[in-house]
DNA sequence: AACCATATAGTACAAAAGTACTAGCTATAA
DNA sequence: TTATAGCTAGTACTTTTGTACTATATGGTT
């Protein structure tokens, strides 16, 4: 905590930017750089400085899924990653950690759990913000015996369908049958708990209410 | 810009709060409180006192859109209101400006425009992101004659898809026969440019990008 | 080895969504 | 007045979506 600190604020919406700024010189000696896209984060990151921690909002462009948070983590393992959402659903966080985040606060959280996740981060101890373990015990009421967790072509295919994809249009950028699609999105819908590609985007957006 | 200013912080994001909090004392003398929902708000404003200006997140519970922003806006005359979204399309300032709003400002805007905003906001004079004007040109070029708005029956019924609604509840929930439903989706469609509810709701969603 | 989840692909069918019309009513703009 | 646009509702039709099966292959667990 004595040396200064390199910290890459990564979030597409200036204000959001500027607020964490001010926030983060709470902490004491930091250097504060922004990105505002995939793009600008690896340019700073293969400029050859190391950081010590990079605050990723998941909604950004570029980063989307949990995927984008997996390729950042691999192209720096230097750098230790948070992830910050304004979706805290069990799967986003529990995917995001294993692509390999350190920690991931939600969008929901106050300054002082964002400082004190940080402190710990940096500290080399993993955090991940409360409310996901509230909701998982939840889901665990819920579910039952059904705690299955969204397989990675079930996420790329939920993906497409909250990009207004059609079964076909999937179909064909997979190089699959719309068979097997259809048999992804069932699969999919079945573990959701819903019975429409409408209700599975909303989900996907809103489990942050 | 001598005496004390009232200000209502209303997101749902406690980090976005606390960043906007922290940017607003460079305002000078200001008394800040913070609402997470509708209800939060209206308890502010019923309490009996005057607040000069009220932050209105657009993507919050309870106000999602327009309507929420016009009930706010009648409901409290005397206070100024500036809308904050993520989601800058022009038909969304539009409809925002129309509900009675004094200024729009976009998640992508910085610090400093946002602060020349309020306090063009609080010296009486009507501001909005000059993004919409950028994109309404663009806009312009793109549609030509069929500058068309979404109407506000078009717009209900666009928010109900975003909720994930099928035909049939939609025609439930607001008494209407599913064949209406279904015209006024594909008018809304036509607007829009798409042809599927999961592409509207995308448009919604992130025309941010 | 037996079992399970995943991924693939097919058939078949029912339900929902989307489009294209017509048509009457209202309100507003040219 | 004549358009124009919205809101309503209907019929008719095609396409898409969603579900329920079967079936094969793979990789991992017990």
């Amino acid at each position: 905590m004595i040396d200064l600190m390199k910290i890459i604020i990564a979030d597409d919406h200036a204000l959001f930017r500027d607020g964490l700024h001010v926030l983060l010189q709470a902490l004491g000696q930091v250097q504060v750089v922004e990105a505002r896209n995939r793009r600008e984060i690896e340019a700073h990151l293969k400029h050859g400085d190391v950081f010590d921690l990079l605050l990723l909002d998941l909604d950004m462009p570029g980063i989307a899924n949990s995927d984008g948070v997996k390729r950042i983590c691999e192209s720096a393992p230097q750098t230790a990653v948070i992830v910050i959402s304004g979706n805290d659903a069990g799967y986003v966080v529990k995917a995001c950690m294993d692509a390999g985040a350190m920690g991931f606060i939600s969008k929901s959280s106050g300054s002082k759990v964002m400082l004190a996740a940080i402190q710990m981060v940096l500290a080399g101890e993993r955090y991940v913000s409360s409310g996901y373990f509230d909701k998982s015990s939840e889901h665990a009421l819920d579910h039952s015996s059904t705690a299955t967790s969204i397989s990675p072509r079930q996420q790329q295919i939920w993906q497409m369908l909250i990009d207004g994809k059609s079964n076909k249009e999937i179909s064909i950028a997979l190089s699959l049958s719309e068979s097997t699609v259809k048999q992804h999105i069932s699969a999919l819908f079945r573990k959701l708990g819903v019975h429409s590609r409408t209700q599975a985007i909303q989900k996907a957006h809103l489990e942050k209410m």
